[in-house]
RNA sequence: GGGGGCGUAGCUCAGUUGGUUAGAGCGUUUGCUUGACAUGCAAGAGGUCACAGAUUCGAGUUCUGUCGUCCCCACCA
């Protein structure tokens, strides 16, 4: 039999085992109409990204569900991808063609997105690798690209099903736009931020004479200004309604109009109307029949439309504007003003709000159903706090701008007729001749869809949808979908609706969702501050196994988590823990043939021990189902370290070492058993090294990857047996504490005199007892007065514990422990026949508990007694 | 303006449907080269569960309010 290393260390193994995984076919789903499948979509990163800790965390949630629903028997298929990243991955190229001095325009599209693909092809596969250092058992057999061949189709029939239905359409709407990438945004791609910024007030000239003061935070806009507008029963302007202003800079005749959108107690209580510029004004407009006046450029310079400021970048033309204001005296006031501004969350550019032509989903449809689904529980959100997050987006739902003025992405589907200006979307192929006047001068429409259009279809554009594949009807909808809070409204959402909306079932069953990744000091992880931490250097510090414990434990889910060194480093500490009781067992075991558990006759302590691991392996499980992952390994923790290395191996010693073949070979029995069946409990969590112990475990067995995972076995429970058992650790514990309480070293061992009724189970654990317990000899007696007067005393489960100390301790201070044990017992004794003699406790509280209680309150009175004895005899 | 989280040991955090003496890790105190492990072992110290009410036989847990703190959404120019 091969030996294990002395000690932990992963960089030996960790490689290793993924490969021989990976070269199995462990990772692979196939479909089995024997088995029920589970299946979970991994999220897509992008495809420029880098693995950092937000990937980190949710790939190892996801690896331990489904490493858990494998074992179960599930066919668990996790399903990995990358997604395009449409704006994100341009935004990069094009940087990158800067540097060699080259930009889109004097490229041209073809050549561009033959430079995007070779670029995918460079990076996209870099995350692929990260997500393999970490563990991850993914069917990479089925690795999905958002635009691959089977996403792009599903992508085109989801767009030309919107068309048919009339659920998208094109139109000039005010939309986000980037300055910086040069495209439309979606709401949710926006980000606001809080500025330091002024609010302008200006003098506008009335036609007939006076002047009305508006104010505004974006002077340029004024030069796209179309009116004015004051609330309908604002008395100070009722007169101006219907008036005209005279447009300073420009030569423009704008009217005063009345609408109930001001609110005449802000600012000066009139607002200038820019409906190109400003979402209000864009609707106050629509219902004053206004111009819309663009006066700005896609690159943020202003247009010909701005007169004497055409070609003046924004904010050149801001400061431009109002010294020329200024310089007409029609300046009234400049203030501070905080405000909210959007900035792009790609390239963090200030957005514009544009008028501008583009193509929308009209989402109240859409979102109805996909509200009703959770209502209904079909879909369910982990913690279910979010599912009020998700009802207020889809609630406060507006159109959803999908069109993008990028080249990376799926372009339109929409031709448009020169010849007639007919508008044609097809299901596939390029349509060579327009329906309607049969002219062939059709031109596709330039601009590509927002990313999140085909992420929206990923749990079922990556199993082969529309076709009705194998995959697509076996592994359809999926189980469960990880993810962070942030991206529920990118996302979750929007998958289902999509899902709702194409495939009339909901995406996923479950939503897991998880908070952010902190840094040691509660700060967002981020580039711009430098503060993220790297996990694969962590990996290569501690190995997978630490970091993946690390992030899974004291962690609840929703809840933002910080991470630091000691969290590994404490994660690494119990993997060294288990590491190293797995050496002592099969150090022990040798070349010996392990005897089955049924096989042995079972001592007290194995019984405990086996009852112990019922106990965590029901609520291990129970856990997980529920999404604990985080109390799922603090269950497996605390049993491992505690229950099976701090007691279990300890008691196990004597029976190793006894000379007793048969107590030595039932002692591997139950060592090895527990040993097996704590590591695969552990694996979801920890796979490299639980599979690497495995490999050392004796007998004929296949990987852990494949094992079966643990089931709570109530022949097992020995609930009695093991609950009398307990008496024996009180006891150990009991003299180990008395020994420090009187500093007597733990190498000297004392004699044991004990008045107790369990004299049987302490004598068939006699070994354990002196072993553990530092003792030379227990002697059974019937009174305190065998271990003679200079003697202390201690009452624990099993009965009353004496130890003559001799000159070792010293009377006065002991009476004066004993004095203060008697005031916790009376406390104690308060406190219970304080409960007890409440008639409403002992008539409406449970049978069970108010026994409890009478049993608790007997205890004391016994110990009582004995202390106070034991007082009186000192 | 709307919504939500958090406030529990020195620090970071758990705490499942209300029910023994409120837990863990780190830190800390004392002792220990105990035939797997000092990345360890044993024994400790340390908490008015933010505050005030309410419900209940019983509240860290449910409800109401207050304070502090963080986040999301909306965006009154």
């Amino acid at each position: 039999m091969k030996e294990m290393h002395t000690t932990y260390n992963p960089k030996e193994f960790e490689d290793k085992i993924y490969a021989q995984w990976t070269e199995r076919g462990s990772f692979r789903a196939e479909i089995d109409p024997q088995k029920v499948p589970f299946t979970v979509m991994m999220p897509p990163p992008n495809i420029t990204g880098q693995l950092h800790m937000g990937h980190a965390m949710d790939e190892t949630m996801q690896d331990i569900l489904i490493r858990f629903k494998r074992m179960q028997g599930y066919c668990a298929l996790w399903l990995p991808g990358t997604d395009h990243a449409s704006i994100a991955t341009e935004v990069k190229i094009v940087e990158q063609m800067k540097r060699e001095g080259l930009t889109k325009q004097s490229l041209g599209r073809e050549e561009f997105l033959r430079r995007a693909w070779a670029w995918k092809e460079q990076y996209g596969g870099r995350i692929v690798e990260q997500l393999k250092k970490l563990g991850s058992s993914c069917d990479w057999s089925r690795l999905a690209f958002t635009m691959d061949e089977r996403c792009s189709s599903a992508v085109r029939e989801a767009f030309f099903r919107l068309y048919q239905k009339g659920l998208v359409y094109r139109g000039d709407r005010i939309i986000n736009w980037c300055p910086g990438c040069k495209t439309a945004l979606s709401d949710a791609e926006v980000e606001y931020a809080e500025e330091a910024g002024h609010f302008w007030h200006f003098s506008y000239p009335l036609e007939e004479g006076g002047s009305i003061v508006v104010a505004t935070t974006r002077p340029e806009t004024m030069l796209g200004d179309t009116a004015v507008a004051v609330h309908p029963s604002d008395e100070r302007y009722a007169a101006y309604i219907g008036k005209y202003v005279r447009l300073p800079l420009t030569d423009r005749r704008i009217p005063v109009v009345a609408d109930e959108y001001v609110d005449p107690a802000f600012g000066t209580g009139a607002v200038k109307i820019t409906p190109a510029h400003d979402p209000n004004d864009f609707e106050v407009g629509l219902r004053h029949a206004l111009p819309v006046i663009r006066v700005m450029n896609d690159d943020g310079t202003m247009n010909e439309r701005a007169g004497v400021y055409a070609g003046l970048d924004r904010y050149e033309a801001r400061r431009r504007v109002i010294a020329d204001m200024q310089a007409l005296g029609l300046l009234v006031k400049t203030e501070p003003h905080a405000h909210n501004v959007g900035h792009c969350y790609r390239c963090h550019s200030t957005v514009e709000p544009i008028v501008s032509k583009q193509w929308f989903v009209r989402m109240k449809p859409l979102a109805k159903p996909a509200i009703d689904a959770v209502v209904k529980n079909k879909t369910k959100f982990t913690p279910d706090r979010f599912a009020k997050i998700y009802y207020n987006w889809l609630e406060n739902i507006r159109d959803w701008c999908i069109s993008r003025q990028l080249w990376w992405g799926h372009r339109i589907p929409v031709w448009y007729c020169d010849d007639c200006g007919e508008v044609i979307c097809t299901r596939e192929g390029e349509p060579a001749v327009c329906p309607k006047c049969g002219g062939t001068h059709l031109k596709q429409d330039e601009d590509v869809l927002d990313t999140w259009f085909s992420s929206a279809l990923w749990p079922f554009s990556t199993l082969g949808w529309p076709r009705e594949t194998d995959d697509f009807s076996y592994f359809y909808p999926t189980d469960v979908l990880v993810t962070g809070y942030d991206i529920i409204p990118f996302w979750v959402m929007r998958m289902m609706f999509s899902g709702i909306e194409y495939t009339q079932k909901v995406p996923f069953r479950d939503v897991l969702i998880h908070g952010l990744v902190r840094d040691e000091q509660g700060r967002k992880m981020s580039k711009s501050l430098g503060n993220g931490i790297d996990p694969l250097e962590i990996i290569d510090r501690y190995g997978a196994d630490s970091l993946r414990l690390a992030l899974v434990t004291g962690v609840a889910p929703g809840n933002d988590t910080r991470f630091t060194d000691a969290k590994v480093e404490a994660s690494r500490n119990f993997i060294n823990k288990l590491w190293n009781a797995a050496r002592f067992v099969l150090l022990n075991v040798k070349d010996d043939a392990v005897p089955a558990l049924s096989a042995i006759k079972l001592q007290p302590a194995d019984r405990w021990i086996i009852s112990r691991l019922q106990t965590c392996i029901r609520e291990c499980v129970l856990s997980l189902q529920k999404f604990d992952l985080g109390i799922a390994a603090d269950k497996l923790i605390d049993f491992t370290w505690n229950d099976f290395c701090d007691w279990y191996i300890e008691l196990s010693k004597p029976s190793l070492y006894g000379g007793d073949d048969e107590k030595r070979r039932g002692a591997l029995a139950v060592l090895v058993f527990v040993l097996d069946n704590v590591l695969r409990l552990l694996h979801p969590f920890i796979p490299f090294v639980t599979e690497e112990i495995y490999s050392y475990l004796p007998g004929e067995h296949g990987m852990i990857i494949s094992a079966e995972y643990p089931r709570y076995n109530s022949k097992l429970a020995y609930k009695k047996e093991a609950g009398a058992f307990e008496g024996i650790i009180d006891l150990i514990k009991t003299v180990r504490a008395m020994k420090v309480e009187v500093n007597c070293p733990p190498s000297k061992k004392v004699h044991l005199y004990l008045v107790t009724d369990s004299r049987r189970l302490i004598g068939a654990n006699r070994g354990s007892v002196l072993r553990l317990a530092g003792a030379s000899e227990i002697d059974f007696v019937d009174s305190g007065a065998a271990a003679g007067d200079k003697a202390m005393s201690r009452v624990c489960e099993p009965g009353q514990i004496f130890i003559p100390l001799g000159e070792l301790i010293d009377i006065e201070e002991e009476r004066a422990r004993l004095q203060k044990e008697l005031e916790r017992i009376d406390g104690e004794i308060a406190r219970a026949s304080g409960k007890l003699s409440n008639h409403n406790f002992v008539a409406k509280a449970p049978k069970k508990l108010v026994d409890d209680e009478r049993a608790k309150l007997e205890k004391y009175i016994d110990m009582k007694t004995k202390t106070q004895q034991r007082l009186a005899a000192l």
